[in-house]
This record gives C-alpha cells, sequence and structure tokens, in this order.
DNA sequence: TTACGATGTATGCGGTGTTCACATTAAGGT
DNA sequence: ACCTTAATGTGAACACCGCATACATCGTAA
C-alpha cells in the first residue's frame, strides 16, 4: 500500500484521504470533515488533496459512495437473498442499525441532494434501490416492485431519520429492531391481503 | 415593523436576520447560510446578529423551529381534522409538497441532530408528532397510536427524502401524489385488516 | 438629567476552501 | 545513461467564515 513516510509522494494519498475523512467523520461528525483535516491526517499539505478531489464536495461523495457500497455489503450480511416478509424485515432492521450504528456516515450519505455529476455516487445508491427491489420482487411475486420497494425503502428510510432525530427509542438494540419489524410487517400484510387487480395503484405509480 | 434605514437601531434585528436566513437559505442553498452573509442582507455589522443568537446554530435552529410552523400549518390547511384514510393521506401529499417546495429548509430541518438545548425547536417537532397522533387516533381508534403514527410518520418521511434525493418521480404533482397515496393506502389497509389483538406489536414497541 | 442596559460597531484571531506558481519525483522513450 | 514529461506534492496568498473582545450609540427609567 502507501510509501513509507519521509518520502516525497505518499504512495496512496486518495485512499488516504478517504481513510482520514472516514475518522474525521466519526470523532467530530460531519462539521469536523474539513479538506484541511483530512490532508493534516494524511500527513500531506492542505493542497495535495486537490490532485485527487475536484474540491470539498467531490470528497465528500467519494466518502458517502463508500458507505452506499458499506451499506450494501451490510444488508446482504443480514440475509444473503431474502425471499420472505420475516427476511425482509431482517434486512430493514440492519439499514436501520446501520444508520445508529454510523450517524455521522449515514448523514453525509444523504444530507445533500445527491449531484448527478458525481458517477460513483449516483451508482452506489442506484445499486441499493434495485437490490431492495430484487428483495420485494422475490417476496412478493404479484405486485409491481417498482412501486412496492419504493415504498419500503422509504418507510425504512424514514425509519432511521426518525430514530437518528432522537423521535424513537434507541435505548435498547431490540426496541429498535422490534419497532422496525412491527412496520414492515405492517406493510407487507396489506400487499399480501391485496389481491394484484386492487393492488392497482401501485401499477399507476411509474407510469 | 422595523426602523427606517439610517438609525443606529435596527428595530426588529432578529425578524429581519430570519428572513434573510430564509432567503439566502433559497437562493444558495444551506451552503451559502451564514452569519455573515445573513447581516449582510439585513444592512447590519457582522457581529450584530450575535446580541439575537448565541451562534450559528441557534440561528439555524430558529430558522428549522420556524420551518416546523409553518409544516405544522401546510398540513393543517391540507385538511382541518382528517379522520379517513383519504383524508390522511391528503396530509401526507401535503407534507411531501411541503418538502419538495422548500428542498433546502426541510434539509436543515432534519439535517443535524436536533439538539436539545434548542427549546423552540424540540417543541415545534413534537406538536408535529402529536399532531400525527391525533390524526391517527382518529383513523384507527383499534391500534395504539403512538405506535402507529411512528409508522406513518416514518413512511412519509422517507418518500419526502427518496424524493428529494431524485429516487422518485418528480416529474408532475400529480406523479408525487399518486406514489404518496398509494405507499399510505398500503400501509392503512394492513392496519385496517389486523384486529386490535392481532395489532399487539404495535403495543410493545413503546413500552 | 443622568445612569444604565440593550443594541450595534470595529477589530482581530484562527480556521477554511480554493487558486496559482513552483518543486519534486516516477516513468519512459532515445 | 540521459533527458523529457506528466503526475504529484508544496508554499504563499486571497477571500470568506465563526467568534471573542472592547468600544460606541441609543432608548428608558429613576
Amino acid at each position: 500500500m502507501s510509501q513509507a513516510s519521509g518520502t516525497y509522494h505518499h504512495g496512496d494519498l486518495r485512499a488516504a484521504c478517504l481513510r482520514a475523512a472516514r475518522e474525521l467523520l466519526e470523532e467530530d461528525g460531519s462539521a469536523g470533515l474539513s479538506l484541511r483535516a483530512v490532508a493534516r491526517r494524511a500527513g500531506v499539505s492542505a493542497t495535495a488533496p486537490y490532485r485527487h478531489f475536484a474540491d470539498r464536495d467531490a470528497l465528500v461523495s467519494a466518502v458517502a459512495a463508500q458507505g452506499y457500497r458499506e451499506l450494501a455489503e451490510h444488508l446482504a450480511a443480514a440475509h444473503p437473498s431474502p425471499s420472505t416478509p420475516d427476511e425482509l424485515a431482517a434486512v430493514a432492521v440492519a439499514y436501520v442499525r446501520f444508520a445508529l450504528e454510523r450517524p455521522a456516515l449515514f448523514r453525509v450519505m444523504f444530507a445533500e441532494p445527491c449531484d448527478p455529476d458525481s458517477e460513483e455516487r449516483v451508482g452506489a445508491t442506484t445499486a441499493i434501490s434495485e437490490y431492495v427491489r430484487g428483495i420485494v420482487r422475490r417476496t412478493f411475486p404479484g405486485v409491481d416492485p417498482d412501486a412496492l420497494s419504493t415504498t419500503v425503502w422509504a418507510l425504512v428510510h424514514g425509519l432511521a431519520f426518525l430514530h437518528l432525530d432522537g423521535k424513537l427509542d434507541t435505548s435498547t438494540p431490540e426496541a429498535v429492531a422490534g419497532q422496525v419489524r412491527a412496520a414492515v410487517h405492517a406493510l407487507f400484510t396489506a400487499s399480501a391481503a391485496l389481491s394484484p387487480t386492487t393492488a392497482a395503484p401501485y401499477v399507476r405509480a411509474e407510469a
């Protein structure tokens, strides 16, 4: 990996910047994530990161994209290929847990508008979107997966934010998990009760 | 209202700062919201706002609290006292529309952790929380209102964020409204199908 | 009238993003 | 081996920012 210290060239400054940014994010929150602090931590001059990131936003976007990839791994680790409501709920719990364990990172991932110029970031988000859609497709074969996966994602995403903002009980992991499971179960119970024709509103949503 | 220009004292600098902050937020996004810019726009020295706001966070919290109050009015305007699923869905649509019409303000309202020291901000959020709970209580008399209102809020809040992040179709207001209505209907259909005893998972959520 | 508290000003410090000219180095063709 | 070249890191500089501190001004009430 990176060069030994003392050399003029760093070796892998881009990776070092991302690592430093993640550390600063955990230590001081998103307020402490400054380009200069990243450079200091990487043991490099203040302007060196500009060789690897166009500006601060590019650095932040790269961190966010990394977060998206880790979130995807975290969800996959909860269950390799969910196909039942219970397994879907387990993935939802993992989603909220991810947000609670890395609050600053999660906020960075969704704080600013997802600018279309960051190819890396957009790609990572659509990857998650399609992952969720795949789960929904397997779990609810009769319903429009696009619309329902959007609903599921919105519910879980909202739960994560409300937990982050202290609106919900986060005292124990069990309390969080119970809340998330109850919400998800309420949702998929509806879908199961609806016949495909009754579920017509889903079909028009994307039309 | 405020004094004529030219006088040493402004007259109502606090209100002027809030107004300037809102303008800057709409023009340049949350990045442009600096205390110095606010002071400039209010036609006052850079440090004058400190007589009315302890620091930048206090100013931002005041703006957020204002946003919460306006959101509450916006929801109330959608329907004075919702008590049916359709009326609840109308309020949900209003929630998402509010976020899409004032994206920067909405992000400020939920971007940072709701610090418990800002009495104004915390009070405003709990007001909205209880408003939603009241709706749910009237609409679903048989279910635990705390848990279900949390679920409803999470779903709507998540929908708002996904729309803001460009993950959903926001081309026309009708598309947005249709998506939100479909999601909300799916949720409350589940709750209606569940008997109070079957809905037991909701009861334990807040316990 | 005069003292005082509230409000606004002037100045300065340290931190930040960003640009630009320059220094150093690795890599590759001759 | 040498020299060119592009990539990479440095340093100084500019404008902006949050914030603290000392000072100026003004309404008000004793």
